[in-house]
RNA sequence: CGGGGUGUAGCGCAGAUGGUAGCGCGUGCGGUUCGGGACCGCAAGGUCAUGGGUUCGAAUCCCAUCACCCCGACCA
């Protein structure tokens, strides 16, 4: 490929709409365009790159024997009524109308479908098990698309879905599935872990994330250094640290406007740790929930939604909660309440721990309070475990950590198939519902995992495997008739032994080839320029650790299939 | 949906107190340069987000709307 034929339109300065460093970095390098909010077009070099991520992806979905399907992004409505997630997927789903008035849906996902295909074919345990995958762009009407790249509302997905007779053909297909992930993300040359998940609105058993370590991450990880125990902060469990607590007399005591924890930890010289925050939830709409954590916690919604098996929950609002319970925000507690209402209580806080919260009163709080002595609590794990915190597993101290999502794993079980009528019969003749799992990888977000990950003050560095050419060939002076020669003769045998490369044939100064090529982020560079080639020689460059080698010119491509090879070498699983 | 911010040339920005739009980069042409985003000359490029209002006069003041970005609740 020759620079000049192109279209690569890099810039000199991001666009100010850009924040983290992958967004930043593919606007930058002439990678993506945005149309809207949350919709992007992939120029040429994303789509090389997301070309081969797709393909290795289909190599290691095919090496544990699935079969690429493709399914319809446009769904009729029905079939989300019947497993009820036209409701649970609320304003997420893009929804639209044929011109016959019918209802119709872009599809988020696909297990509505997959459920329909095989409650029409089928019907035998001899089929089964089945594994179905397909890449197709997946449409999702997020509340607030963003980072670029990385939370889009329409984006790549490879999903799969397993249809299996008994647990055990699920767990195989589970576990191949988590070997298939683990031997994608290390041949993309992502580092990642594998932690265990909420399985949210998709339902089921178990589940598990294969999350990058990065800050530009929306997600939260608590891992264990010593005994490697990870989890999504939205399941993690943990122990809190040690509280010595104060005695405290039990009083209401007059707190004018203090309503924050700081506001009236400041105020009551309490710390935070012996106040109790009551945070009033509304569940599935219709049920009115206080959830009591202690002052310097967070609540985790996610824990407490298992909690209620519920499926959905939300703050209540200050209206809400005044016609509720008659007492504005800020002034909540379990304590003398004019209406009763579900208590949990987070299991961390003592329960003979006096503390201080709202005492249901206009500018009063109530101190001296103890757990122990209130009716009707329950109690539960409903606290997002922190960094310092203790791992339950070993005793030692937890880190908390900043992930983005790349691939999710869930043994579904049978609601799908039961909903959509998806049996099969068994041995004996007996007719049972289809037992699925679902299996989710983002294309797009491994890439722009990879940019960030690589990210330097020049640009990125990504892995051969993902770059969109693995090798760049700068002449730096196409005026120089021997440079451009030299360049185009290793251009000619590099070619012959199909290595991706790109040739800078561009007549603009030398810098700039540095640059865009060090942006772009290509691993591999030969320099032709005349300081070197006076000597016989051209300089490889490599991106990564910034390291340059001359080597004579006839032995440029030798020694460049050598690099390159090591390079893919590294990240073979 | 709640909170904050921004919309002026392809990109980054400037345009006090209202007086008819500018800078840098980029782009085109000509020339000098050519191993780390060069220099000189010439030139093109703008419904100042949209709609309404105030005013002799609005990028600037007022109202509304829209879009985009950021922070929170959801997900690959």
């Amino acid at each position: 490929m020759r620079w000049s034929r192109m279209f690569i339109p890099t810039l000199k300065d991001s666009p100010s709409d850009a924040e983290n460093i992958s967004h930043k970095l593919m606007l930058k390098g002439g990678y993506i365009r945005q149309l809207f909010a949350g919709a992007y077009s992939f120029l040429p070099l994303a789509q090389r790159s997301l070309l081969k991520i797709t393909s290795i992806v289909r190599e290691e979905m095919n090496r544990i024997g699935a079969q690429e399907i493709l399914m319809p992004a446009l769904n009729p409505i029905e079939i989300w009524d019947k497993t009820g997630r036209n409701d649970v997927m609320g304003d997420e789903m893009f929804r639209l109308k044929d011109r016959k008035e019918r209802l119709l849906c872009l599809a988020p996902t696909h297990e509505e479908v997959v459920a329909t295909i095989a409650a029409g074919e089928i019907r035998s345990y001899r089929e089964l098990p089945q594994v179905w995958y397909q890449i197709q762009t997946k449409f999702r009407d997020e509340p607030r698309p963003r980072s670029g790249i990385l939370r889009v509302r329409e984006f790549l997905m490879k999903d799969s879905y397993t249809l299996a007779a008994t647990e055990e053909q699920l767990d195989i297909s589970y576990n191949r599935h988590a070997e298939a992930y683990k031997r994608i993300l290390k041949r993309c040359g992502l580092d990642f872990i594998v932690v265990g998940a909420s399985t949210g609105t998709m339902g089921g058993t178990a589940s598990q994330e294969f999350m990058v370590l990065s800050d530009a991450g929306e997600d939260e990880v608590v891992f264990c250094p010593n005994c490697k125990y990870a989890a999504n902060v939205e399941v993690a469990e943990s122990i809190l640290p040690e509280y010595s607590w104060q005695p405290m007399e039990k009083e209401e005591v007059y707190t004018p406007a203090k309503k924050s924890i700081e506001e009236v930890s400041e105020f009551l010289r309490i710390p935070p740790e012996q106040l109790v925050k009551s945070l009033v939830m509304v569940v599935d709409e219709k049920e009115f929930v206080m959830a009591l954590v202690r002052g310097d916690r967070k609540l985790c919604e996610e824990k407490l939604k298992l909690h209620l098996g519920a499926s959905n929950i939300r703050p209540a609002q200050d209206k809400e909660i005044e016609e509720a319970l008659g007492v504005p925000a800020g002034f909540l507690g379990p304590y003398k309440m004019k209406k009763k209402i579900r208590i949990i209580a987070d299991d961390g806080i003592e329960k003979d721990m006096p503390f201080a919260t709202g005492a249901n009163r206009v500018d009063y709080h109530i101190k001296g309070l103890r757990l122990s002595e209130i009716d009707g609590i329950e109690f539960a794990d409903i606290r997002e475990a922190e960094t310092g915190d203790t791992c339950t597993r070993c005793g030692k101290r937890l880190k908390r950590i900043p992930t983005i999502e790349i691939g999710h794993i869930f043994k579904l079980g049978t609601k799908y198939s039961k909903a959509l009528g998806a049996n099969f019969l068994d041995e004996n003749g007996e007719s049972k519902p289809i037992i699925m799992g679902s299996y989710g990888i983002g294309i797009g977000r491994i890439l722009a995992a990879a940019m960030e990950l690589f990210a330097d003050e020049a640009g990125t560095a990504l892995p051969i495997s993902i770059a969109p050419f693995e090798v760049i060939i700068t002449p730096l002076n196409v005026t120089n008739p021997l440079i451009l020669e030299t360049a185009e003769k290793i251009y000619k045998e590099l070619l012959e032994k199909n290595v991706d490369l790109i040739i800078d044939d561009r007549d603009i100064r030398a810098g700039s080839k540095f640059k865009d090529a060090e942006l772009i982020g290509i691993p591999l560079r030969i320099t032709v320029g005349e300081k070197s080639l006076a000597s016989g020689k051209v300089e490889i460059f490599i991106r990564r650790d910034k390291k340059k080698i001359e080597v004579p010119k006839e032995k440029a491509t030798d020694e460049l299939l050598k690099l390159r090879e090591e390079m893919f070498k590294e990240l073979t699983p």
